[in-house]
RNA sequence: GGCCCGUUCGUCUAAGGGCUAGGACACCACCCUUUCACGGUGGUGAUACGGGUUCGAAUCCCGUACGGGCUACCA
């Protein structure tokens, strides 16, 4: 009971949910499932500042079409609520009360003025970034620069301060990370983090280490980002909870855009989508496209973020999710960052097009054809087309192109493609192709075709240089199916109609 | 600047001292197909550099270079 695996997964519910987030979902998710351990989904919403409406619901909405459940979140409920940092809120200042009794951390009353001061009368060109740490501290206003009596005095007074941890002088911290390795830091370059705002909220830092103690999270993962600030959680547990209680850490290779890390603030000015699904800013009002609205499947979605850093060790690519869970390790996780592929992204989606049944895809691609303006469409005849479009079909939104003329007429016609070699016997041949389809009346494509290319015979032309001409008049230009497959499905009279108006428009 | 992480075809990667460094995407050619695809066959293309260790290094160690991340009362 006690060593069951426990894993979360933490965003900030700021804005659209990306590629990397979503990739640490599908891994967290992946572990739990395979360990037969619970995923648990936390919302970090300690900074009031960059509260952004409607970003809670949407990494939900997200996490469920690409089908990862959590097993316990602020929606889902459980045992170890509440799942909001900000309904936390109350737990986190005796940890940090505890850690200044200790003498592990301190009171600091210094300003956001006072801390940009701090930087501008500290920076040189070979210190860019001063940092508030043991170099620094004695000059700032804290309680270890004041006096007791000052310092209770400020206290008393209800002065505005924040609780920093304070970064022994000497010494190293080190860990094991799963995908890493040992890793080690000096806490003497590590600055005095934050530990406890001015508004009684947590950072990052102490709620991490507090909430995966209280929730008993037993293997930690996050983005390589974290690992800078690693040592800090590392004493943090060290301090609090004990080291030999503190769960595993993995920090995952980042993902990488086309210049350095994928970013959301980067939206889709790459050419493809970063975030999982559509997120509009509230405040701007701008719409970023994500994976579900380009036409991905979430089936492909997950396999092809699988696949950027981890692979089973064989040269399989395609995996379900189930196969995935099946597979997984965390050791085979990579350690460098990886460069997001889109055009590998697109294979992996048509290879799970290809593998789709065509019921699965019925409502998916009537869908595409709503969006379309295509609204008459029949689910049997749907049935039957989709197997014929598939392979055709690199994203959802490509069955528009190969399908639309199955339920309508073209709305326009390539009749360039035809033109150039238009010329009256051609236009004859049509003319009694239209006569021989009305009698002899085709049931099935292989018919249709040999009566087609017996009348081609007869009028001495050869079939190559009609099919074009055909294809163009019953689907509107050079793509689809099979024509003669085509022409039985639209219907003879369908096709018929076509035939004759497309001819009226060559002459 | 400092700290940390990383480095195999353009991209994702396999090969955990011993094969002509394998696969996939993309690209090119050919076949199939007288729409486009699918499919098939073949091709171009990589161990960043320099030192070690070793009978032998993509693989282990050191340095250099390059890339990335962090350096907020953001996560």
């Amino acid at each position: 009971m006690s060593n069951r695996v426990r894993v979360r997964f933490a965003p900030s519910p700021t804005g659209g949910l990306h590629l990397g987030g979503v990739r640490t979902v599908l891994y967290n998710y992946l572990f739990a499932k395979k360990m037969g351990g619970d995923f648990v989904l936390r919302i970090e919403d300690t900074d009031q500042t960059r509260f952004v409406p409607g970003a809670e619901d949407y990494i939900f909405n997200c996490l469920e079409w690409c089908g990862l459940v959590p097993d316990e979140s602020p929606k889902h409920g459980g045992a170890f609520g509440p799942y909001r940092q900000s309904e936390r809120k109350p737990m986190y200042r005796q940890y940090a009360e505890q850690l200044v009794a200790a003498g592990k951390a301190y009171y600091a009353f210094d300003t956001p003025e006072e801390l940009e001061a701090m930087r501008q009368q500290y920076k040189t060109p070979e210190l860019p970034s001063p940092q508030y740490d043991h170099t620094l501290r004695l000059n700032m206003r804290n309680s270890l620069s004041l006096s007791e009596s000052e310092t209770k005095a400020l206290l008393e007074s209800g002065a505005r301060h924040v609780i920093r941890i304070k970064m022994p002088e000497t010494g190293t911290v080190s860990f094991t990370d799963m995908i890493r390795g040992e890793v080690s830091f000096e806490t003497a370059v590590v600055d005095d983090k934050v530990l406890l705002k001015a508004d009684g909220m947590p950072t990052y830092h102490l709620a991490v280490v507090v909430d995966d103690y209280l929730m008993k999270i037993t293997h930690a993962f996050r983005g390589e980002e974290w690992l800078p600030s690693a040592p800090v959680h590392v004493l943090l547990w060290e301090y609090l909870f004990g080291k030999e209680n503190m769960p595993q850490w993995a920090h995952l290779p980042l993902i990488l855009g086309p210049s350095g890390k994928l970013s959301k603030r980067d939206g889709a000015k790459y050419g493809f989508p970063v975030f999982a699904m559509n997120w509009t800013d509230p405040k701007t009002g701008e719409l970023t496209e994500g994976f579900k609205e380009k036409g991905f499947l979430p089936e492909a979605f997950i396999n092809l973020l699988a696949l950027l850093g981890w692979n089973d060790g064989t040269e399989t690519e395609l995996f379900r999710k189930e196969e995935l869970i099946a597979a997984f390790s965390m050791e085979r996780v990579h350690s460098g960052g990886a460069k997001f592929d889109y055009e590998k992204a697109k294979w992996f989606n048509h290879e799970w097009i290809k593998k789709a049944s065509a019921e699965s895809l019925i409502s998916m691609v009537k869908e595409q054809l709503e969006k379309a303006g295509t609204t008459n469409v029949n689910d049997e005849l749907l049935n039957k087309v989709i197997p014929l479009a598939k392979d055709r079909c690199t994203l959802l939104t490509d069955f528009v192109q190969q399908t639309q003329f199955f339920f309508e007429s073209p709305k326009t016609w390539d009749l360039d493609a035809i033109k150039p070699k238009w010329n009256a016997d051609k236009q004859a041949f049509f003319e009694a192709y239209i006569e021989s389809l009305k009698t002899s009346h085709p049931t099935d494509a292989v018919t249709a075709e040999a009566q087609f290319k017996e009348l081609a015979a007869d009028k001495n032309i050869k079939p190559g240089e009609l099919q074009l001409p055909l294809r163009v008049m019953l689907v509107g230009g050079k793509f689809g199916p099979p024509v003669f497959d085509i022409l039985l499905l639209i219907g003879i009279e369908n096709g018929v109609e076509r035939i004759h108006s497309c001819i009226n428009q060559l002459q």
